[in-house]
DNA sequence: GCCGTTTTCGGCCCGACTGTTTTCAGTCG
C-alpha cells in the first residue's frame, strides 16, 4: 500500500475517534503520524520489510502506530479502525465535509436520530428536527442545507491534482503491457482545469486492444462500466473518477485527441469552421464533405492547420476568444514552467511547515531556481505559532546573514501576513519594512459582506510594505467558495498599486482562478505564481499547478513577477 | 499516542466567532 493511502487510513480513524469523543491528544496522534506519513519520502512498507529500519524512525510513529501499520501492511486494516467501524457507519465521515457540524453535532444525530448519510441529514433539517436537539437552532439548520446543496454540487468532480496522479498511475502501468505507440490523456486534465469530472485516456499502436484488457486487470479498476473494441470505463479507486480508454487508429490520434481534449464549446466553433472550409471534423480526422477524403488526423497540428489556424494550446481551448487569435495569428506566447526563476511563498517549521529554511533552499535550488521568499504566517494565526514583531525582524536579520555564507540560491526575507478584519496589517509597518517581501492574505472573517470584504482588501494594498496579495479569493477547490467581493475594483487598484496578485499553486487553491487571471491581466494587474508549499515536494508540483492556471489565463512570461531574473527582480520589489 | 526528559510522566499550537445559551460548547482556522 502506499503512503498516501496509508496515510488516509490513518486521518480517517482520527476522525471517528473524534466523533466517539476520543482524548483529543489520542486524536492528534493519528493526524500527526498521517501528515508525516503522507509527505514521507520512503514508503513505509518499504521501511517495514527492511530488517535493519526500524518504522518508528518515521517521525510522528511510536509504538501504538508502528503496531497499526504492521497491520495494515498486512492485511489494509488494522484494530482500532475496525472496532469504530463496528460502532459507527463509514458514510458518517461523510458528514464531516458539511459545514456547521462537527464531529460532536455528527454524534448527537446519529444517537438521537441514526443519521449517517447526507441525504437523512438533509430530511432531519427539513423536517425542522435537528433544531430539537441541544444547542441546536434555526440558524444551524439552513447553514446545514445551505452547505449540503454545495456539497451536492461538488461531488463527483475530483482535484486536477488527483485526476493527474491517476494518470501518472495508468499510463505507465499500460504502457508496460506494451505494443503502444501513443497514450496520453486527454479531456479537461490536458486542458488543466481546476477541477475534473472524469479522466480520457487515448492509445494507438497495435497493443491497443491488448490494453484495454490490461485496463480492466489494474488492481484499483473498481467498477468495470463498460468494454468494447475500441473503448473501455472503469471506475478508478475508493474514490471513484470514472476513467475511458479508448483505442484509436495512429492516422486517427490528432483528431481523437483534439476532440477529446475539448471542450465543448471550442470543438462546436471548429467544427463549424471546419463546415464553412467545406470540412466535417469528428474523433476520427478532418475530411472533405464532398468524397469523404481525410484531409488531416494523424498530429493536431495537421487538424487546426488544415482549419487555417495555429496549433492552439489545451490550456486556451474554452471558446474565449483563442480561435479568433489563432486565425490571426495573435495567439499569447504563454508563459512555461522552464521560465520560472524562483519562488515567493512557503512555509517552514518555524509557523505550519514540515522542513527547516535550509531544506527549502535546497529543493529549491535543485529545481534550478535562482531565489526563493520564506514567507511563514504572521501572529494572527496563532494556531501556525505565527511570526511577531520582534520574530519577523529577527528573521530578517538571519536572512541577510545566510545570503552573506551563501546557500547557493538567493534567500528573501518574507512573510505571509494576515489581513485583520479591518483591512490592517497583522504586525506593525515599521517590522514589515524590515522584510524584502510582504505577501498579505485573508485567513479569517471570510463571511463578510461582499462590500466589507472589497473594502477590507483595498486597505491591504494601501499597506506600503505589501507587494504581493496572497491567494486572494480564498477559495478552497470542492470546499469552500470564494468570499463575496468586488474583484476588478481590487485587481484594478492592485494594479494602480504594483501589488502582484498570487496565483497560488497549490492544488487545493488554484487561487486566482484562471478567468479572473485573465480579467486581471486586461486591467493592467501583474502576477506572481507561488506553491504556497508546507514541504520541499511541494515546491515543483505545486509549481506545474500554478504555471498551468497562469496558461489558462492567458499570461506571458512578461506578466510574471517571479519569472524575472535575480537582478530585475530585485528591483522590482524595491520598495518606492 | 508521541515525545523528551533536569526520562517513564506530563505536556501536547490557541484564539475568535457563532448561535445557542444564560455562562458556554462547538466549530473553524
Amino acid at each position: 500500500m502506499e503512503n498516501r493511502e496509508i496515510a488516509r487510513l490513518l486521518a480517517e480513524t482520527a476522525d471517528l475517534m473524534e466523533i466517539a469523543a476520543e482524548d483529543g491528544f489520542r486524536i492528534r496522534s493519528y493526524r500527526n503520524a498521517a501528515s508525516v506519513i503522507e509527505g514521507f519520502p520512503e514508503r513505509v512498507e518499504d521501511i517495514l520489510s527492511n530488517p535493519e529500519r526500524k518504522i518508528t524512525e518515521v517521525p510522528g510513529v511510536g509504538k501504538g502506530i508502528a503496531t497499526a501499520l504492521e497491520e495494515i501492511s498486512k492485511r489494509g486494516s488494522f484494530e482500532k479502525r475496525d472496532t469504530l467501524l463496528a460502532q459507527y457507519p463509514p458514510t458518517l465521515l461523510d458528514l464531516l465535509k458539511i459545514q456547521g457540524l462537527g464531529p460532536k453535532g455528527i454524534a448527537l444525530v446519529y444517537q438521537h436520530h441514526k443519521v449517517a448519510t447526507i441525504d437523512e441529514l438533509e430530511r432531519l433539517c427539513k423536517e425542522q428536527k435537528l433544531r430539537e436537539l441541544p444547542r441546536m437552532g434555526a440558524k444551524l439548520e439552513e447553514k446545514v442545507l445551505k452547505s449540503i446543496a454545495q456539497y451536492r454540487q461538488r461531488t463527483g468532480r475530483f482535484l486536477l491534482s488527483f485526476g493527474k496522479r491517476v494518470a501518472d498511475e495508468l499510463i505507465p502501468y499500460l504502457a508496460e503491457g506494451g505494443g503502444l505507440e501513443k497514450i496520453a490523456a486527454a479531456g479537461s486534465l490536458r486542458r488543466g482545469k481546476e477541477t475534473i469530472g472524469d479522466l480520457d485516456l487515448l492509445a494507438t499502436g497495435p497493443g491497443a486492444p491488448e490494453a484495454l484488457e490490461r485496463f480492466l486487470k489494474h488492481p484499483k479498476a473498481h467498477n468495470i462500466l463498460g468494454k468494447g473494441v475500441n473503448k473501455a470505463s472503469i471506475q478508478f479507486g475508493l474514490e471513484g473518477l470514472q476513467v475511458d480508454l479508448r483505442a484509436l487508429a495512429d492516422e486517427s490520434y490528432g483528431a481523437a485527441m483534439q476532440y477529446f481534449t475539448g471542450s465543448k464549446e471550442h470543438n462546436i466553433v471548429l467544427r463549424s469552421r471546419a463546415q464553412k472550409l467545406g470540412l466535417t471534423l469528428n474523433e476520427y480526422g478532418l475530411f472533405r464533405v464532398e468524397n469523404e477524403q481525410r484531409v488531416a488526423g494523424e498530429t493536431e497540428e495537421d487538424v487546426y492547420r488544415a482549419l487555417g489556424l495555429e496549433w492552439i494550446p489545451p490550456e486556451l481551448r474554452e471558446n474565449c476568444g483563442e480561435i479568433e487569435a489563432a486565425l490571426e495569428g495573435r495567439l499569447p506566447k504563454l508563459i512555461e514552467l522552464a521560465d520560472i526563476r524562483g519562488d515567493l511563498h512557503m512555509h517552514t517549521l518555524e509557523t505550519d511547515g514540515r522542513a527547516t529554511l535550509e531544506e527549502m533552499a535546497e529543493a529549491a535550488r535543485a529545481l534550478g531556481y535562482q531565489y526563493i521568499a520564506i514567507t511563514d504566517h504572521s501572529k494572527a494565526l496563532a494556531m501556525a505559532n505565527g511570526l511577531d514583531e520582534k520574530r519577523a525582524v529577527e528573521f530578517a536579520k538571519h536572512v541577510r546573514k545566510l545570503n552573506r555564507d551563501g546557500l547557493g540560491i538567493r534567500i528573501f526575507s518574507g512573510l505571509e501576513c494576515d489581513i485583520r478584519r479591518d483591512g490592517a496589517m497583522d504586525l506593525a509597518e515599521d517590522a514589515l519594512a524590515e522584510l524584502d517581501i510582504v505577501v498579505a492574505s485573508v485567513h479569517s472573517h471570510m463571511n463578510l459582506e461582499a462590500a466589507e470584504m472589497t473594502d477590507r482588501l483595498l486597505r491591504a494594498l494601501e499597506s506600503p510594505n505589501v507587494r504581493v496579495l496572497g491567494h486572494p479569493t480564498g477559495r478552497i477547490l470542492l470546499n469552500r467558495e470564494a468570499y463575496p467581493f468586488d474583484f476588478e475594483r481590487v485587481a484594478g487598484e492592485a494594479a494602480r498599486r504594483d501589488v502582484y496578485l498570487e496565483i497560488n499553486g497549490s492544488p487545493e487553491r488554484l487561487d486566482l482562478a484562471s478567468a479572473q487571471v485573465r480579467t486581471a491581466k486586461g486591467l493592467g494587474a501583474k502576477f506572481a505564481i507561488s506553491t504556497d508549499s508546507h514541504h520541499p515536494k511541494h515546491l515543483a508540483v505545486n509549481m506545474q499547478y500554478g504555471v498551468i492556471t497562469a496558461r489558462r489565463g492567458w499570461l506571458e512570461a512578461g506578466d510574471v513577477l517571479n519569472a524575472l531574473p535575480l537582478a530585475r527582480f530585485e528591483k522590482a520589489i524595491r520598495k518606492s
